[in-house]
RNA sequence: GCGCCGGUCGGAUAGCGGCUAUUCCAGGGGACUGUAAAUCCCCGGCCUUCGGGCAUCGUUGGUUCGAGUCCAACCCGGCGCA
């Protein structure tokens, strides 16, 4: 990574000097593109969307992709990257980020994730290695038909050590272990190589009231824009019905209520996923204005 | 008033004489090795020294070794007939 830059891009540590990586993460519906916005604005920063869905072209208003206005001239990074029709992953995603980071900085910038996948924020700053194994549709579509209970038989026969941690009734994880075995004989270790970046994590919640109507809000504009609309089109384009489906309750057959209760749900998987890393400091978004970048920057 | 049907965990639902009362949804907690807004697990009446213990299927009584399940009466709701 390179030359060294003026200040708010360094940071001190264990007496070794590297750049900064903001990350805005938390709650949907608190915010985060706009504070990363306004971060990014104060600090000279680009943004990296962390978003599995708003990697795609085409899905913007259920996804709550930031719009070009929103984004203030501010370089928003990993949006509108991938073919709805075709399936991305955290993998790819990763080496993008990685690259989007080095590129970024290579300008003297500052980057910004901003996002609320965990599992991809946790591919960029804890580095997971994934195995090299890229999908293989056709042994899927062979391991999709079977129960759980074979899979789980086929990977004990396959990989004991493997078998032993996995959730035993998890058919997509047993599918990917297996596509992995196929391939290299066995499941890898996991293993980290934490990129030479200082993360600074800000996490954005919401008390469960204040959620509850700002997620409201936010589907009822969702539904004002045009999701449905944007549904019939993504279909017209090509995009299968069971696709849709996979792009989660926003683009299967939506209402109202349905979305609303859901996207809480959502909000509470994606704190139980983030709770476990105890780097993120806190922040509550309804109290954003008293917020002061200096105590993180 | 008579007849029929029904009353089971917050809601819906299975159970039609036998040991731990089912499933789904909503609720709470959790997991996460290239699908991650996906996928999956656990909890859910009360008490517990975590071994277990005590309840419970509208109410009361009865039949039975044993009743959510059968019988009777009553209460509540729906439909039909007056």
């Amino acid at each position: 990574m390179n030359t060294p830059h003026p200040s708010p891009l360094l940071a001190k540590e264990r007496g070794k000097f590297s750049p900064r990586v903001i990350v805005v993460l938390g709650q949907t519906a608190t915010g985060k593109s706009n504070l990363a916005v306004k971060i990014a604005k104060k600090v000279n920063g680009e943004i990296i969307s962390a978003d599995s869905r708003q990697v795609y072209k085409g899905l913007d208003i259920g996804t709550g992709k930031i719009t070009p206005n929103e984004m203030k001239g501010v370089p928003h990074h990993l949006l509108d990257v991938a073919n709805p029709k075709k399936k991305f992953t955290v993998s790819e995603y990763q080496k993008l980020a990685i690259s989007a980071m080095a590129d970024i900085l290579k300008r003297g910038k500052t980057p910004i994730i901003c996002g609320g996948t965990g599992f991809y924020i946790d591919a960029i700053t804890k580095g997971v290695v994934f195995p090299e194994v890229p999908p293989n549709p056709k042994l899927r579509k062979v391991l999709e038909n079977k129960t759980a209970e074979q899979l789980f038989k086929m990977l004990e026969k396959l990989d004991k050590a493997r078998a032993k941690n996995i959730d035993a009734k998890n058919k997509v994880r047993l599918v990917r272990a297996i596509e992995i075995v196929k391939a290299l004989g066995k499941v890898p270790k996991i293993t980290e190589a934490t990129p030479p970046y200082d993360f600074v994590k800000i996490g954005l919640y919401l008390p469960t009231d204040k959620l509850q109507k700002k997620v409201e809000k936010r589907v009822k504009q969702m539904f004002q824009a045009g999701l449905l609309k944007e549904i019939k089109k993504l279909k017209k384009s090509g995009v299968s019905e069971k696709r849709l489906q996979e792009f989660g309750f926003e683009y299967d057959k939506p209402t109202l209520e349905k979305v609303i209760s859901e996207t809480v749900k959502y909000t509470k998987r994606q704190m139980t996923w983030f709770k476990r890393d105890k780097e993120i400091k806190w922040l509550d978004s309804s109290k954003i204005k008293t917020f002061s970048y200096a105590s993180f920057l």
